[in-house]
DNA sequence: ATGGGTAGCGCG
DNA sequence: AAAGCGCGCTACCCAT
């Protein structure tokens, strides 16, 4: 294990601010030990410098096959079967099954592995100057040693000097693989993630357009990983140059974390880097799953859908590609002759789910074709689309987002584990594939979610008398709900109707109107707005929150979270309808929704720390809920902790809402069982 | 072949 | 008069 002593700081030693910039940074390729050794000396002397690392895929093609299959695909060449899978292709699809396996396929996309990538090639940058230092390049020139040029800049990444970067996550990941997988410790400073703070609606924030809107300076290069098979100069200038844009945006737009003015911006970045923390460390640790389970559930679910779509292609008498809503359209609205009743906003008719279940009640097809859709997303999206991202480990390595939700939200992307199935219906299990998120052998989950959170976040925004008060005594909202929609004593209230408050809880807070209650509820429309008037009426509050949010958004240009996380909404003044009233019911679910990610953040930073010394992980974040892989002895003691550490969030020192964070907490093999 | 837009649907 | 917001992934479809 290699030494980890960073050079003491004396307060002042160092630069306390770097030099002004000057528009040409002076740039240097380092080719020997001797100027990489000063190099590192050179940047010891910043507080804070940005670095990239250039890295390429050490695997290719990730195989969805098993053993028996490839053994079974080798005497079948005949046969078209897709060479990711080994399944049998389906109509109108040439090499692949599906998308997936075509991109599972894809050569260079496993760069984007951190785990198993080759860095060839890391520069620096900061105040007036930029290095590059080649290790891999396939150049014959002479390049330094991988090891050596590691082992030299050791002392850079593991100080606390600031790391900066755009989207630094990943070279971190990149690079901690030649530290024995210990990650440079923060501070951090991820560009993207503060651009985004300060403008939410850019909708790109790659180097390139960032630096174009703020530094005025447009580069096309984008060579990503192929960076790696051009010319060496040029190589040498693609990579040096993230690096300097990271620095250069770093320089102009970091100063306003210190401003007086703008101490919540500064509070929300440092957060942001403390979650960054906690997200590397989950994405190292990886949530464990049943890989043969899921290789088992394919072929049940490929014959079930073969089964239900032949059925329902007898039915129909021709043939039909029963993923096409055009073809679906045609044969509901014009074969069968079945009522319209909803079309798209291209003026296509429906053939959503909502659509079909009408239809359901005057011929057998629609609820056939619901089971189709049904079978067809499981497979596809959550078996087939998911085996390969499983690696080999069993282990599920998903990319967490800080500068995707505008309201502050994480997203999640491949695979996307924020919408694994949870509900009940009516043809597939669904929580099949939940089960199959297994605690590896000598461990349990457990599975931590706020109560409620966006319903508390209302109350305590509103201050709403009733919401405040059902919260505050620990009492039963929905039924309260109930009892105040239907004007009878809570312990008469019954199961439909706690369902139907339950529905107006969570629509009318958010601006929802009487049509959607209809809908969750499958009441009249009348009986929907009666609903709909009784409940404003028993929580007058939030309708006059509303009202006050829209306000203060048309006269501001934004509305915010309780601490602060902004989100600007030029709309709010915009004389289109539409884009009027889409843009105030954004302001208005904002303060909610934004604020219980803020706590959310906060709450699982806190949790990592809590965690720390105890044989226990964090692996999921599902927004209000979290996910800890735990090993047994330690369940009581790490549930107590996670229990603390989400309820106690502060603002300003003081609890951040008026009423209570409740948290529910469950323990079991599989998230299924122990949600 | 590849990219962008649309419809649809999974979650909180 | 009528009104949910926030995401990511898949397949289809049509244009280049």
């Amino acid at each position: 294990m290699p030494s980890r002593t960073a050079p003491v700081t004396r307060k002042g030693e160092r630069l306390a601010r770097p030099r002004p910039l000057s528009s040409t940074l002076v740039t240097k390729t380092v080719r020997t030990v001797d100027e990489l050794k000063q190099l590192v000396r050179d940047y010891s002397r910043f507080e804070e410098f940005a670095f990239d690392v250039e890295t390429v895929a050490s695997r290719h093609v990730r195989s969805l096959q098993t053993p028996e299959r490839k053994l079974l695909s080798r005497y079948a060449e005949r046969t078209a079967l897709c060479p990711s899978c080994g399944q049998p292709l389906p109509p109108r699809r040439r090499t692949y099954c599906s998308d997936v396996c075509q991109k599972a396929a894809a050569k260079d996309k496993p760069a984007l592995d951190t785990r198993t990538n080759t860095v060839w090639c890391i520069s620096l940058a900061g105040p007036g100057r930029s290095d590059v230092v080649p290790c891999g390049h396939p150049d014959s020139r002479r390049q330094l040693h991988r090891t050596d040029v590691f082992e030299a800049l050791e002392p850079l990444f593991f100080s606390d000097r600031r790391k900066v970067n755009q989207n630094v996550g990943f070279d971190l990941l990149s690079i901690s693989k030649y530290y024995d997988d210990e990650l440079p410790p923060p501070p951090y400073g991820d560009v993207m993630t503060l651009v985004f703070l300060i403008n939410e609606n850019l909708g790109r924030y790659n180097l390139g357009s960032l630096s174009h809107r703020y530094l005025g300076y447009e580069y096309a290069e984008k060579l990503g990983e192929e960076a790696y098979r051009v010319e060496f100069e040029r190589a040498m200038r693609y990579s040096i140059t993230d690096a300097k844009m990271a620095w250069m945006l770093w320089w102009k737009i970091s100063p306003r974390l210190t401003e007086k003015t703008r101490q919540k911006l500064a509070f929300l970045f440092d957060l942001e880097m403390d979650v960054l923390e906690v997200l590397l460390d989950m994405r190292r640790t990886g949530a464990f799953v049943d890989f043969q389970g899921f290789r088992d559930l394919h072929p049940t679910l490929v014959k079930q859908l073969n089964d239900t779509g032949a059925e329902i292609k007898q039915m129909v008498g021709h043939e039909i590609n029963l993923n096409s809503t055009q073809q679906l359209g045609k044969y509901l609205y014009d074969e069968l002759g079945l009522p319209c009743l909803w079309i798209t906003e291209t003026g296509q008719r429906s053939t959503a789910a909502a659509a079909l279940k009408v239809l359901a009640r005057r011929h057998k097809a629609p609820r056939k074709i619901l089971a189709y859709k049904d079978v067809s997303k499981l497979l596809t999206v959550y078996v087939a689309g998911f085996m390969p991202h499983i690696d080999d480990d069993s282990r599920v390595r998903a990319s967490f987002n800080q500068a995707v939700a505008k309201t502050g939200r994480l997203s999640c992307s491949a695979p996307n584990l924020q919408n694994i199935p949870a509900r009940y219906r009516e043809n597939t299990e669904g929580t099949m594939i939940r089960q199959l998120f297994v605690a590896p052998p000598g461990k349990v989950l457990i599975v931590a979610d706020y109560s409620q959170i966006e319903l508390r976040i209302l109350a305590h925004q509103t201050k709403d008398r009733l919401l405040v008060y059902a919260y505050k005594h620990e009492l039963d909202l929905h039924l309260q709900t109930a009892s105040l929609i239907y004007k009878v004593p809570q312990d008469q209230v019954n199961v439909e109707q706690r369902a139907i408050a339950k529905n107006s809880n969570f629509n009318l807070a958010f601006e929802g109107g009487p049509g959607r209650i209809r809908e969750m509820s499958g009441i009249s429309l009348t009986e929907a707005e009666k609903v709909y008037n009784a409940w404003h009426e028993a929580y007058p509050g939030v309708k006059k929150w509303g009202k006050w949010v829209k306000r203060s958004c048309f006269e501001r240009g934004y509305v915010e979270t309780l601490y602060g996380r902004k989100r600007r909404l030029p709309d709010i003044s915009s004389s289109d309808n539409r884009l009027r009233s889409y843009a105030e019911r954004q302001a208005v679910n904002h303060p909610i929704q934004g604020t219980a990610a803020d706590i959310a953040k906060i709450g699982i930073v806190q949790v990592h720390r809590a965690l720390q010394g105890l044989d226990a992980a964090l692996t999921l974040q599902i927004h209000d809920e979290f996910i800890v892989e735990c090993a047994e002895r330690d369940v009581d003691k790490a549930t107590a902790k996670i229990r603390e550490a989400m309820e106690d969030i502060r603002l300003r020192g003081r609890p951040v809402l008026d009423i209570p964070l409740e948290v529910n907490i469950g323990v079991g093999a599989n998230w299924s069982e122990a949600k």
